[in-house]
DNA sequence: TACTTTCGTGTAATCGATTACATGATTGTT
DNA sequence: AACAATCATGTAATCGATTACACGAAAGTA
């Protein structure tokens, strides 16, 4: 029932103009204290409430910024976005959150809407890297909204990202499986069209090199990121001639189906055959045999995305920095790769 | 670099006003046929964009809905969330995230902060039961924004909500542990002020007598949905007189707690002893040992609360509906109580 | 032909807040 | 006392789109 109070109410109360009350809102120097005082008591007294639509419209700033993610059911976009909005609420910006559903059309579509809906900044997880949605991120660029990848990226000049070192992150995984005695490493791997699973199986493929092993292209698999796809990879890979000892995936859920593939086929873990998977999920640690795992500081990387957003946009658009902000992986040893311990 | 172009942009080139620009784009059926294609056209032609914030402006909608969660990074809320976005997106909204992090204080920020933005709908889970917060409901139906909740809910005269029945939920949990031959049935609750958790406890209490069996004040056990509170449970529980022979968990963790307790005290799980918790977890179905839970079909519960806030959204302010969704839960028996079958 | 409809557009107000510029009041200077 | 500088506030345009009302032109009617 509260009508709208505006600063014409105020006005008209005090019988003053509206620009008065909007210049003692704002704390314009040239108000007069005691009628700055005034305005802003009376204002309180109204229940008077800035309409951000309006202050949107002639600013050109909405203060929402769009995030796009493939899901959000994840844990590990959830805590990335998590991050965001922690970092930015204190700067009066709201979330506002698109779902791709690893479709390249939605990306596109969700791209056009946020723009349309003139968010401040997207900051996003591409779905696939593609040339089909050029159109779609030229626009948001032509339009001079700030953009930032986070975790899967794209290279696109002028556009700042915020990943993990995967190529560590494979590294130090496979290292760590052939410290526990593992020979015959194979790799789950992801689509290889999106750095991040390109680089964790380079990662995988020089910690091989430097330890004088060889790499085999048969023990590369190529899996979706589900537990389906793990327990079919085993299969796969124990009709080889030589079957591996070891398995670095790139997925967690893939690294789970291989385990449970594992089992059935009697393989004891981490003796006869050692996992390490990729994103440390929750369910990796909570599982009685409990599963190693590359953790990739989600709530960090969407925080320092959010940083790196704030950078940008009250950036006079002099010259456009491309800033590439790095984490580093970190790798929780467990159960199902410790021999020493065990 | 492309300007803003905007319907006055258009009007200056066809040496027509903005007026029938608009009407042009919306299809008004006053104007000539010639006129509409040509401005169609043109607008395609410069890349023209409606500016929402103008139209928010003018319209008084700005097409956003808030959702407000205790946290964004567990299965559950995101996976609500999911749903919410997938039901709301084809019709135009935007959805805007906001955490609570079990803090009330936030909670009213929150509200606070939609208002101001403007939203069309406020969807959310409440953090607790209190009347500290009771001036920022007051605002949000004051201000006429349509108010749901889902899950955690509050009674508030003419608020709808989507909720599952919970006491079915402990119902049929503890029901099914009768029937596995369990006869001391522990409860693991949560916080009594949310009606989730009191109704999860009645149904479990209503189980017992219904079935013949002793409630007992001390096989109730307050807990936090943790890990780390499941164990203590156990350890308490254990040194009871007549120890019980089973568990229903108000929480996921803490059944997950509770099992890996019971382990360490070699209590084989399910033969000696039975387990069953609340939510239905991505991790209740990976364990080796998986555990058997209620599912809270949150993605649908998530499109019910869009569907029920698009309902009152149109809807003629005359008399305000006050809509109760009650969803079924479903209990999904795994090994950690399955002596039947194992 | 004269007069009424109907049709297609233009005019101008509106949503609410901000702000360059103008103006009148007050104070300061010599 | 006369004039300049300073201060506080008012006036009106602006952001971009929508829409009630007005109006001239074309078509229809008698």
């Amino acid at each position: 029932m509260s009508e709208k109070i505006t600063i014409y109410d105020i006005a008209k109360k005090l019988n003053i103009t509206a620009a008065t009350v909007s210049r003692a809102l704002n704390n314009n120097p040239k108000i007069k204290e005691s009628t700055r005082d005034l305005v802003i008591k009376t204002a309180a007294s109204m229940n008077y409430k800035q309409n951000k639509l309006a202050l949107a419209l002639k600013s050109g700033r909405s203060n929402n910024i769009g995030v796009i993610v493939p899901r959000i059911d994840s844990n590990f976009f959830a805590s990335v976005i998590r991050g965001i909005e922690e970092e930015l609420q204190p700067h009066g910006y709201q979330v506002i959150i698109c779902q791709t559903h690893e479709d390249l059309k939605r990306e596109s579509e969700n791209l056009y809407t946020l723009i349309d809906a003139q968010v401040d900044g997207i900051l996003m997880s591409v779905t696939a890297v593609s040339t089909e949605n050029d159109a779609a991120f030229r626009n948001v660029l032509e339009k001079n909204v700030p953009l930032i990848f986070f975790d899967r990226s794209k290279h696109i000049d002028g556009v700042s990202s915020v990943t993990i070192n995967d190529f560590k992150g494979g590294y130090i995984a496979t290292k760590h499986l052939i410290s526990e005695g593992c020979r015959c490493i194979a790799h789950l791997s992801g689509d290889q069209s999106l750095e991040i699973f390109k680089n964790r199986f380079l990662g995988y493929k020089q910690a091989l090199l430097d330890n004088g092993m060889l790499f085999k292209e048969e023990y590369v698999v190529p899996v979706k990121s589900s537990v389906e796809a793990g327990k079919n990879a085993v299969e796969t890979l124990l009709q080889l001639e030589t079957p591996p000892d070891a398995i670095f995936s790139s997925s967690d859920f893939a690294a789970l189906g291989a385990i449970q593939e594992l089992k059935e086929k009697n393989i004891s873990i981490p003796k006869e055959f050692c996992v390490a998977g990729f994103s440390n999920e929750p369910f990796t640690k909570f599982m009685e045999l409990s599963i190693t795992s590359v953790d990739q500081s989600p709530l960090e990387m969407g925080k320092m995305s959010a940083r790196v957003f704030l950078e940008q946009v009250d950036k006079t658009d002099t010259i456009k920095i491309e800033k590439k902000v790095v984490l580093a992986p970190e790798l929780h040893i467990r159960k199902s790769s410790s021999r020493t311990t065990s």
